[in-house]
DNA sequence: ACTCACCGGGG
DNA sequence: GTGTACGGTGAGT
């Protein structure tokens, strides 16, 4: 085949191979998961030239390989005009004509409004396409055009992966496990986080097929070998992903700058364009000469996909908001993958270590690979099943945002398959007058302090369902493609959750089914935000939006007023959920009887859902509460009842306090502050137990010149150690001592540079006279200060002023204090707020 | 109290 | 550029 006579369609491609000329192609389904039968791709390169390379997985007779396929596009993008193009010198072709010299602009006028992407220009290379188009839009403007992105709103380009994706409707990962994926992990380990100032002494390697390597460099000249074995035994074991925690953060740009140090190039890629090995190719950000570089490179290789953990463990958060570090290993320990046996060692000591204790190092590094690997199945199954659906690289939809990331690309696939105008957000902008200010969820405190029998209900779904239900999509989605769409997405995510649901638990199956129904669940979620999304995004409506919020308001009301009028009491509420407290005597049939009562007021399409119980909740402000659960569980949310200081004793108190609060215990409460005030004052806590963790962001420089008019008390306790060399980035404790602004620094436990937590328990309570635990010279007022006023004051709301003080004053009760009640008579209380919010 | 710059993560 | 982060925190006023 040539690529002159691609047929009819100047952007319809031709595959070097005939396989996907069967199988047949669900239409509805073909905006979804894409239309082209191909299975098993696992990477996509595509240049600007119009040449494509494609890597699938495949298995028959003769087992499992990879093949490579070469293939042409025609490169294409989206025009609001023609003028550029019609010039006398550019051979401009009605889309379909064939042209046997290759070189032609192929035009196609595309059904829509004045002022839309209404022109469909392709070309057999993409450079040839943006010659012309330079020169032309150079011609009508009057002024050098270097590049197609200077003129936004005359076209609408994409990358050439995603035209070639979009163009063939083929997605990576059809008929794919995520299990059948060939995923490598490797971790540098460093004398130094900067490349300039360290080298990779050992490298750990692991992949999904059971290999496992250390690689040393013990000495400087070590280094350039390591790194030429490390892109070896890559090529050799040949994974379709690597994969590491921070890996474009840090080890492949410390990487790439290494290997540039020694001249050598990063062969990591499969055989690229040129038959050779591909390199690694990254994109420096041109980092200021500040002292350090902020922005990050992003780096992608020939045949590969690039995967970073870190990504992945941010967007989950996004959504649970309760990781409270990114780092791997407390990750790892957040998900519960973390083993018994790891090894930990601080980061500034694992050089020394090395040296020291070389095989513990390689212990260590060989358990961060292995904790990377199962952060990537707890957490990129989702995006693997949205590779599937998609038109981009599955290294893009790992990291890239929900709305116009992933969904919009689901969309402009569906305009150039139906060959049909994408609107154009400036003609929008300018057509409708101001779009109203914008409104959201409503947000209403109704009560604060302690509650008890608390129940909370929410909206499933509750704007995805509006929007379905009410058919609000975006006027300028002339086909439909959004709630289509979302209507498909909804009805097979509840598919896939029943047949996760049945599958055997952790099964490849139930594994599969997960991942697709949190992938759809991320489409879903998407779509109301994506219309909101102001002149970002081609399809956004804020009209359409602000009728989601207005319609999403009054279903709040209407479930606020049908509670009211049961005679249960809404405490807060917020955007589609609500907490109300419900009479002592019921049980929870009677709860779940009276949700399903008001949910069946609702709207057909909007359900409103039960989603728990609890003993009793402190109401503290909106989004900030602590609930305690009928088995006895605390469970605290919002920044307000946490402390950013965390002073251990503190956070101790607060947690204990806070259960007995909710419990009613209030003598218990008071004893609980005494014996935390006593416990201070007879200097039983250690050091450790007052102590603040903090990360140093200055280097001892930059500190020196600030320091003289501010002093930070971080830095202070290190000098007043005698330290003055530190590193940025580094984690130190200090707490205060006696004297004015006297800070004291608490060094990590030094007997061992490594230790499991198991060891550190039994260390702190067997050796009674280690030299750095059990430090005592705190300053005990300061912490008493810091224990009423930063701790204690959390639990204000649940307490009258009067019962407030006496509670937690530091005055023993004598004799003649008359409180309005003795500690045993207090009680929490609730007050209503009048305050309803709407963010 | 409120704004503003900076940080995250990696050895 | 094989596209655009963002939300929390502590310092400074």
């Amino acid at each position: 085949m040539t690529t002159g006579e691609a047929g009819q369609a100047g952007i319809r491609m031709e595959s070097s191979t005939a396989l996907h000329t069967q199988g047949q192609t669900h239409d509805e389904d073909g905006s979804l998961f894409g239309w082209d039968p191909m299975t098993g791709i696992v990477s996509v390169w595509a240049q600007r030239d119009g040449r494509a390379l494609i890597w699938r997985r495949v298995k028959d007779e003769q087992g499992e390989r990879i093949d490579r396929l070469s293939d042409h596009f025609h490169p294409w993008l989206f025009a609001t005009i023609l003028e550029d193009v019609t010039h006398p010198g550019t051979n401009l072709l009605p889309e379909g004509t064939p042209c046997p010299t290759g070189h032609a602009i192929w035009f196609r006028e595309l059904d829509g409004p004045t002022g839309s992407y209404r022109y469909l220009l392709s070309s057999t290379d993409g450079r040839l396409l943006e010659r012309e188009i330079l020169f032309g839009a150079s011609h009508r403007l009057n002024y050098q055009v270097k590049n197609i992105s200077e003129l936004e709103h005359t076209y609408y380009r994409l990358g050439p992966v995603e035209q070639y994706l979009m163009a063939t409707g083929r997605v990576y990962f059809r008929n794919l496990n995520y299990e059948d994926l060939h995923r490598l992990q490797f971790d540098l380990e460093t004398t130094a986080l900067d490349p300039r100032q360290g080298r990779i002494f050992l490298v750990s390697i692991r992949d999904s097929r059971g290999f496992e390597a250390i690689l040393e460099a013990p000495t400087a000249n070590d280094e350039r070998r390591l790194i030429i074995d490390l892109c070896r035994i890559i090529r050799e074991r040949d994974p379709d992903i690597i994969e590491n925690h921070n890996l474009f953060g840090f080890d492949l740009s410390f990487l790439s700058r290494r290997a540039a140090s020694h001249d050598i190039s990063l062969t990591l890629g499969r055989r690229g364009p040129g038959g050779t090995h591909a390199i690694l190719e990254g994109r420096e950000e041109t980092l200021a000469i500040g002292p350090e570089a902020r922005r990050r490179t992003r780096y992608s290789v020939a045949g590969r996909e690039l995967i970073d953990t870190l990504d992945a463990v941010r967007r989950h958060d996004f959504v649970v908001r309760d990781i409270p570090s990114y780092g791997l290993k407390e990750v790892a320990r957040y998900f519960g993958i973390a083993s018994p046996k790891r090894v930990y060692i601080e980061g500034s000591e694992i050089y020394n270590t090395y040296m020291r204790e070389p095989e513990m190092v390689r212990r260590y590094a060989l358990d961060d690979v292995n904790e990377v690997d199962g952060l990537s199945r707890r957490l990129l199954g989702a995006p693997f099943a949205l590779a599937s659906m998609a038109p981009r690289r599955y290294e893009r939809l790992a990291s890239a945002g929900p709305a116009m990331g992933i969904l919009e690309p689901i969309l402009v696939r569906a305009y150039l398959r139906a060959r049909t105008a994408l609107p154009c957000q400036a003609t929008y902008d300018s057509g409708n007058t101001e779009i109203e200010p914008h409104a959201g969820g409503a947000v209403y405190l109704f009560a604060s302090g302690v509650a008890e029998h608390v129940v909370k209900a929410d909206v499933a779904s509750l704007y995805p369902s509006l929007m379905r239900t009410f058919k609000i999509g975006p006027a300028s989605d002339r086909l439909g493609i959004l709630l289509t769409i979302l209507g498909r997405l909804t009805d097979l995510r509840l598919a896939h959750k029943e047949a996760a649901r049945v599958a055997e638990p952790n099964s490849i199956d139930s594994n599969h089914h997960n991942a697709t129904q949190a992938a759809m669940k991320i489409l879903i979620n998407a779509a109301y935000g994506y219309m909101g999304a102001g002149q970002m995004a081609l399809f956004s409506d804020g009209r359409a939006a602000n009728e989601v919020t207005s319609r999403g308001r009054a279903i709040l009301s209407q479930v606020l007023r049908s509670l009211e009028a049961r005679g249960t009491l809404p405490i807060e509420a917020d955007t589609d959920g609500v907490y109300f407290a419900v009479p002592n005597d019921w049980s929870e049939e009677q709860e779940r009887a009276l949700v399903a009562e008001v949910g069946a007021e609702l709207p057909s399409g909007i359900r409103l859902e039960y989603e728990g119980r609890y003993r009793a909740m402190l109401s503290h402000e909106v989004k900030n509460y602590a609930l305690l659960t009928y088995n006895d569980k605390l469970i605290v949310r919002g920044v307000a009842l946490r402390s950013s200081r965390a002073e251990p004793f503190g956070e101790r108190f607060l947690r204990q306090a806070l259960h007995y609060t909710l419990l009613g215990n209030i003598p218990r409460v008071r004893q609980i502050f005494l014996d935390t005030v006593n416990a201070l004052r007879d200097r039983q806590l250690t050091a450790s137990d007052v102590a603040t963790r903090v990360r140093l962001s200055k280097s001892p420089a930059t500190y020196r010149t600030s320091r003289s008019s501010h002093q930070e008390p971080a830095y202070e306790a290190l000098l007043n150690a005698g330290r003055d060399e530190w590193l940025p980035g580094e984690r130190i404790r200090f707490y205060k001592g006696r004297g004015q602004r006297r800070y004291i620094w608490l060094p990590e436990a030094v007997a061992e540079e490594s230790t499991t937590p198991q060891h550190w328990q039994q260390r702190r309570s067997s050796q009674s006279h280690s030299t750095t635990q059990e430090r005592q010279d705190y300053d005990i007022e300061h912490y008493v200060q810091v224990l009423v006023t930063s701790y204690a004051a959390r639990l204000r709301k649940a307490f009258s002023p009067e019962d407030f003080n006496q509670l937690f004053t530091l005055d023993q009760p004598g004799l003649f204090d008359l409180y309005e009640h003795p500690i045993e008579e207090i009680r929490p209380r609730l007050e209503r707020e009048n305050a309803a919010l709407t963010l």
